[in-house]
DNA sequence: AAGTGGTCTAGACCACCAT
DNA sequence: TGGTGGTCTAGACCACTTA
């Protein structure tokens, strides 16, 4: 019966820590020296854990001014969670207009991806993503509504940073990772109107999930994307 | 003018002998003992240079065993370079079916995307990938002709493994990134005929450039992908 | 100047594999 | 049993940020 190595453990001691809110986002965590302490290990037993959760990107860390809470920022939205990119190669960050939000009764589907019990709320969010001023992107955001008490067409509009950003301050729901499946399918009238292209036209279908810490779905979308000038771009290996 | 780390140093002696292949994939490597002692460091940096390679899986170790060049086995080849899973989520290895390969001169886009001289020749493979006996993927390869001399259709077809574990062994080509961009396509004339679709269906067109060390590109493909009971997978974060 | 993370060392002990 | 990588420690020194 073995037992989990030492550094194992202190990351998950770590882990539980930022889960349960202590350290938000901005607010540096206790030095090496004095997690160490805390943990009763040794220094290079405490940066290993924090290795781990700085490359999961739980962490990020700042040599001379400590280690913090990783912040999702444009940057890490347009690096990991946004995968268009115009033909061009350049990666541009979109321009976003919600288009609406309201809240409903999930249907069975959708309470499977976020694990929720039958019949919850969720907040639907419809979103139209645009790069240089022409809409390339229509977003159709599902949320569990328990989580996202508050959110509303206004703070959706107003907000000053990404979604995520917003997700995680204001609800303090902090995306870590995702998975999406890409299909390819036809516009239908509603693509076809809001990206200004012809009904049957072949487009890309993206679902995704969207994780935070210990793999809890909190987030579900569907993307139909128009990509007679822009690509979905996907690293191997 | 800040020098490199000592690790980081080390890291590059060890990538350069690599790839000039010595320690062929099979032969483990040096003991991270005798290699701290020739590289005259501690075998803290020693570990921590190998531990870089290891997380761009260049090297893999194993304890008791010793440290190798990381193999192109199937599992790796389904995890890292295959995309496509079925609808019921399940991931199985396609069946290959090389249905021709030919020697040509590279046009000057292709040229491009492999970094190769104007007019260079290069090898293009055309593959057709089935899942449950279903044809879902027809694969164009191009391969420089100079790195793949000796490349046959009946190398191709009798090869025990997957694609990359025999550029790997036969060419010495060792396939270690890639970059994909996807995009929505109707089929054509041959997807149609190859896949058992109509003309016109939107199917996924995938390109891929395929990278090895110091990221020089060694393969070119565009596969069409019918997304019918298919999805193309891909990880955030 | 004081405090943070980053690098590097030397050595002990453990877990696993081959023989 | 001997050799491999994996864990853990304790401490020195460097690089960077902030005040």
């Amino acid at each position: 019966m073995p037992s989990a190595p030492l550094y194992k453990e202190v990351r998950e001691k770590l882990l539980a820590s930022i889960t349960r809110g202590l350290w938000p986002p901005g607010t540096p965590l206790p030095s090496e020296a004095a997690l160490s302490q805390e943990f009763s290990v040794s220094v290079g037993t405490l940066r290993k854990a924090v290795d781990e959760l700085v490359l999961e990107k739980v962490l990020m860390r700042q040599q001379g001014r400590g280690t913090f809470v990783a912040p999702h920022n444009v940057d890490r939205t347009l690096h990991d969670f946004f995968r268009i990119r115009h033909e061009d190669g350049v990666s541009r960050f979109p321009q976003v207009e919600t288009l609406s939000l309201r809240r409903q009764d999930a249907d069975p589907p959708t309470c499977a991806r976020l694990r929720l019990a039958p019949g919850s709320r969720v907040v639907r969010v419809i979103n139209l993503l645009s790069i240089d001023s022409s809409p390339v992107v229509l977003d159709e955001i599902f949320l569990p509504a328990e989580r996202f008490e508050g959110l509303t067409l206004d703070v959706m509009r107003k907000r000053p940073g990404t979604i995520y950003h917003l997700f995680q301050h204001r609800f303090a729901v902090n995306v870590l990772r995702g998975e999406e499946h890409v299909r390819a399918c036809r516009a239908g009238a509603r693509e076809a109107r809001s990206l200004g292209i012809r009904i049957g036209t072949p487009m890309l279908e993206v679902e995704r999930i969207s994780l935070t810490y210990y793999d809890v779905p909190v987030e579900w979308r569907r993307s139909r994307v128009n990509t007679a000038h822009h690509y979905y771009n996907s690293e191997l290996g």
